[in-house]
DNA sequence: TTGAAAGCGATACCAC
DNA sequence: GTGGTATCGCTTTCAA
């Protein structure tokens, strides 16, 4: 059995109260014990029993809140699901964590239930921003009040968030690169299809693709201009239809944003389904169709689950034991989908 | 705040040993009053409060125990970790779980420790086994005295364990050859390396392979036949050596089992880098270097940490509360490497 | 500054 | 069959 906090009062001859305010630099006792308190805790490599501090946490819990922008994306409905599980598992510590899903983007919707979160005792945020400019400033706010915000998703750099989780989209643009050389040795056009211009997360995407693609020499392949769809399936459609027409010979469509639909669409009309490599993002049950009927090479996914997952329990983790994230970027993995492999998996996870 | 048993106790006019015993139907209580606990818990939706189970369990623990066969490879070293990691956890729990590492293959080690273990008061062991004739009838005797078994990384399908976590190799074939066809849009000559010929994982590999090649109509694909380098570098160099000789358009070679460095060596002193497609399996140190170099195209991974992390989580919770898996094989992701998406990930877990 | 004691929720044991 | 009580490890009053 493990080292008790009542094992350590005994040695050093004091209550376990004392020990517990010691410990925790809950002040009121003396420094001289306290120093002693420490010294045996750390011989004796004193891990205070979690289960022990859950129970006594159930007694008076508070309050966490989640908020998500274009709360009706498909990828974000997996992270929707991460968040309730992890409310449903911090629920029996006594933790009550509110979610708010928000449409669209509505940058002022944001603001607005942040504030309400807050006012309604919310004392951590987990946020899916997803572009709103006067964010930063509200996140440096909270956090000067000592209430933490967590970005995922989709990150807010230039704030003083905790930590963000979420994709390196630089690096995902890389490794769509990486296999589109790899998809067409003999080199060809190959048509990058933008989201908004102004989205950061898209433009990583791009950046990373273009460089890697300089990286791996791939002078035999040829970069079309690229447009930007505004994430609309009917506009990705449009464009890529005038792209095919121009470009008879085209090899391949790197999709950075939404989109891939309207230009799976196009393709198969001009009845060149399979033949063009098509690169798109996220794992989602349209994409899974496109992956089946070989209009999609390849999607490339994130970890959306755990970005709901995870930043709930990083908040409580914070505020009951100050423990800050191992890193600022929390980057979650880089998933290659083909056909083959790509079930939506039930995340492995052990039960609360 | 949730239902309590206390809450429970006081509706149905009895004491909470009494409620106690009626939910977990131990017996010595009366049917009616028994009916009545049902019913009042029923209604108000009383799950026990985990923590509080937990914190009894603490007072008298229980053993499990793991056992990993070809423990020195760098894989297995990865599960390792996970067994490891979930110790850790379920140490607080007051469960003392045991790792036992088996250097290569060493059937009659395996049921040696096996023995031990049992002997020793494991009352669940978790198993990854890698060729093990006696195994299945030792697992079902095990099975038959109340002590589950889990195989992990390689299965025992032919045995009453509990369960298997691993991954599906027919899958992973298939999906390295999805990776080869669209590697090859041209066609071409392609060499298929095995391990030992009686492995199981290594031959479904092959068969998923073989199957997703024809199912891809790849007819411009030509499969040499396949050849065992029996897990050896130094044989899957010579192998590769003679075949690139007979073979100077060789197109692209599928490494089954180990021997992807020996393979690559002999590519690399043949001039031929990164121009022959090269995939193998398994995310760890060396290979990552071949990914970096050039040398190896993709690797196909599993998710090893997972492998070892969760059969103890399995096995406690079934001995606990007889809470059996939702599927007799779960299978871990199949994770497509590259050298953009290949950094070995630090697991994402919420901290215990 | 310190200690004693109550209590979190569930379970096990021992009387009756 | 049943109720009372101690217990797990920790935190938190409340007195002293």
């Amino acid at each position: 059995m493990a080292v008790t906090s009542q094992q350590i009062a005994e040695l050093a001859g004091v209550s376990r109260g004392t020990v517990d305010r010691a410990l925790h630099n809950r002040g009121r006792v003396n420094p001289e014990v306290a120093a002693r308190i420490h010294k045996i805790a750390a011989e004796l490599g004193y891990k205070p029993n979690i289960i022990g501090q859950a129970l006594v946490r159930t007694q008076r819990g508070f309050k966490l809140g989640a908020i998500l922008q274009s709360a009706e994306t498909p990828t974000m409905q997996i992270v929707a699901e991460g968040v309730r599980q992890a409310a449903a598992e911090l629920h029996s510590s006594g933790v009550e964590l509110e979610l708010r899903e928000i449409p669209s983007l509505d940058a002022p919707k944001l603001l607005e239930e942040i504030d309400d979160l807050v006012e309604n005792g919310a004392r951590g945020l987990a946020i899916a921003p997803n572009n709103a400019p006067e964010l930063a400033a509200r996140i440096d706010d909270l956090s000067e009040k000592g209430v933490p915000v967590v970005t995922l998703n989709s990150d807010v750099p230039a704030s003083r968030r905790l930590c963000f989780i979420g994709m390196d989209n630089y690096r995902a643009g890389q490794t769509a690169a990486y296999l589109m050389r790899q998809s067409l040795p003999a080199g060809g056009k190959v048509f990058p299809l933008a989201g908004h211009l102004n989205n950061t997360a898209h433009n990583n995407r791009l950046n990373g693709f273009f460089d890697a693609l300089r990286a791996g020499h791939a002078d035999d392949i040829e970069l079309l201009p690229f447009q930007p769809c505004f994430d609309r399936e009917d506009f990705a459609y449009e464009i890529t239809q005038h792209v095919l027409e121009g470009n008879p010979s085209l090899a391949g469509i790197y999709v950075a944003s939404n989109g891939q639909q309207g230009a799976c669409r196009a393709i198969a009309e001009a009845g060149k389904a399979g033949t063009i490599r098509v690169i798109a993002y996220d794992l989602n049950a349209p994409n899974m169709q496109l992956l089946r009927d070989g209009s999609l090479t390849y999607a490339i996914d994130q970890e959306a689950f755990e970005q709901g997952y995870r930043p709930p329990h990083i908040l409580y983790e914070y505020l009951l034991y100050q423990k800050t994230p191992v890193k600022p970027l929390l980057y979650t993995d880089i998933l290659i989908r083909t056909k083959y492999n790509s079930e939506l998996p039930k995340p492995l996870r052990a039960a609360p």
